[in-house]
This record gives C-alpha cells, structure tokens and sequence, in this order.
DNA sequence: ACCTGAACACCGTTCAAGT
DNA sequence: ACCTGAACACCGTTCAAGT
C-alpha cells in the first residue's frame, strides 16, 4: 500500500523561501527545509534533484515575484521604485536572481514590463537599450545598497530619485545621436 | 624549542584567491587552503579567525586590484572600462566585493579615482551623485552580464559603449535642474 | 509509491598533545 | 610558538529496507 504523500513541491520551496529570507542561503540547509516541512531530509529527494535545484527554484519564485511587481507598475518612474522595493522587501531573493544559475525564462519574463515601458517612452528603436540601461543602474544600486557599498554619506532614498529622474530625462529627450562603432 | 612557520598569512590568501577565481566560493575549503600550502588545516586557525574572516581578506585583495586599476586609468570612460575589465578577468572576486563583508576601508578607496574622475568632469557639487550613478550603473551591468542576465541578444561590448556614452554625455551637458524634494 | 534509518564522504572548528 | 591528530557537530546525498 502505497505510502500517503506528507509534502508537496510548493509547500517545499515555499519553505526554503522562508529560511533564505530569515537566515540566508546558509540557512537553507536540507535538514532544515525537511523539519519545516515535517518529513525527514532524504525523502525531499523525491522532489527535487539536489540543494542547487532547490535554491534555483527559490530564484524563480523571486523572479516571479519581481515580474509581478514590474508588471503593476506604470511608467518608467514607478517601475524603478517597485525595482527597489522588492530589494529592500526580499533582499535575499534579489541577491539570488543575480548569484545562482535561475531559470532562464522565468527571468526573461521580468524584462517584458520593463520593455514595454520603455518602448512608450522612447520608442522602438531604443527600447533595448533603454531597458538594459536603467535595469543595469537599478540592478546595480540595490545591489551595492544591500552590499553595504555606498559608505559616503547622504541619503540613498535621494540619491535613487535623482538617477531615476536623471536617466529617464536623459532617455526622454537627448538620446545619445549615433552609437559607438566599437566595443571594449 | 619552537617550530618554524610553515606558512603566512600572505600565502593563505594568495591560495584561497587562486582556488576562489578557479572554482567558486565552494572551492574555497579550510581543507584545499591548507593543501595549497602545505599545512593541515587547523594550523590555518593560527592565522585567520574562521573561513569567513579568511573570504573577506580574499575580497579585500580584489578591492585592492580594482582600485590599482581604477587609479591607473585617465578619464571616465577608460574608467569605466577597466571596471568592466576588472569583472571579466576576476569574475569571482567582482561578485565577493558585492555579496560578502570586504573591509570597510579597503571598498572606500575604490571610490576615490571615480571622485577625482567626477568631479573634475562634473565639478564638486554634482561628483558624489555622478560617481553614485556610473558605479551603479557599472555594477549592475557586470553583474547581469556574468549572471547571464542579458538574454534579449545583441552585442554586450557594444551596450556597454552605448551606456558610456549616454551616461557621460548626459551628465556633462545636461544635469538634472534640481533635485527630486523627496525620495522613495 | 513514498518515506525512513543507516551510512558515507566531506565540511568547519576545537583542543590536547607533540616538537 | 607553531603544528598536528583526533574528535565533534553538521553538512549533502545515496540506498536498502520498511509500509
């Protein structure tokens, strides 16, 4: 007689998401996904293929979670700030989706609302670039904010709302006239 | 009669730098340091607190490398290059200097040639918030480009030219008028 | 068909004992 | 004064054995 089954992926990851946000990814331990969810640490493998496969599925939860916010945001002002938010909220997700390998579509997915936003606001043309800019400077803001980067004073909530009103004025009106011909 | 050392704190680090760049975080083991340099493991305890202590020494000696850098080059858009440089030829130690402690002092420097650059492109009032904007936009976009963020195609080498240009055009013509009154 | 106990290899770390 | 062997607690993971 098969045995009844006393867990689910969901209620796994749902928990692994709990421990990452409280103690960070040393605190995603087996062990203690296992006890949260009242089974014993080998019966996960089941479920799940080993720990990485487990943390890049926390990483698709954050991305989701991410896509959903930008996805409500409208404008180019207020998908910035619900960027940051999301940082601020579930800074052990955010460091997640730029650390471990996350699934590749579920992370594309969060670049949709972002293009579209850009698309209104510069046009077609310079959607990309546009998006790859300001989420390259969001990305890069939380990141050092949570890392604890910006050691020289003043107020980083300012300092967010002027590059989010100094990129987008620069985007909005003078675009950069022609592209370098060459990389570095 | 007392035993002669068979190691140094300098050689430690030296190894966990080359094990960390060769392998990840994960290769960095108490255990393959002390191989590495010809020492069982609890004699490293003789010279680093615990393995934490020991990444944070390894990602000083990568904040000491970008700053080298940083200093060595003219201007903001070589800048900005080297950074980007830095990222691709120390991959690991670029995503330590953002995700563990690192010295507070040892991170501080690396801003000063950005200050200097800012400044004297932009003048003193607007340096610190300029210097915010580059290195965040920098850091962000090395950050998604070893994480394989970028997924929409195109030429990275050449989105990162056009984020140059854009970003050091904008802020040597035109500035923001005023700063935002309040913050997110 | 799912769960578990036992086991294995491997961590970080401590400490008494060596020289 | 530095080094080491032995030991401890704790990992991730496998697998035969239970129901």
């Amino acid at each position: 007689m098969p045995t009844p089954e006393r867990t689910s992926l969901d209620v796994i990851v749902a928990a692994a998401v709990r421990l990452l946000e409280e103690g960070g990814p040393s605190a995603v331990t087996m062990q203690a996904v296992a006890v949260t969810v009242g089974v014993k640490a080998p019966s996960l493998y089941k479920r799940v293929r080993d720990r990485e496969a487990l943390l890049s599925l926390v990483g698709a939860d954050g991305a989701d979670d991410l896509t959903a916010r930008l996805e409500a945001a409208s404008g180019l002002d207020d998908l910035l700030r619900a960027f940051r938010d999301f940082g601020h909220e579930r800074p052990e997700a955010f460091r997640l989706l730029f650390t471990t390998a996350v699934d590749a579509d579920r992370l594309a997915a969060t670049s949709a609302p972002v293009l579209r936003a850009t698309t209104s606001a510069v046009g077609e043309e310079h959607a990309l670039d546009a998006a790859r800019l300001l989420t390259a400077w969001a990305t890069g803001f939380v990141t050092m904010e949570l890392a604890g980067a910006f050691r020289l004073g003043g107020d980083l909530d300012e300092a967010y709302a002027y590059g989010r009103a100094h990129l987008i004025a620069s985007l909005t009106r003078g675009q950069v006239e022609e592209r370098p011909a060459q990389g570095s």
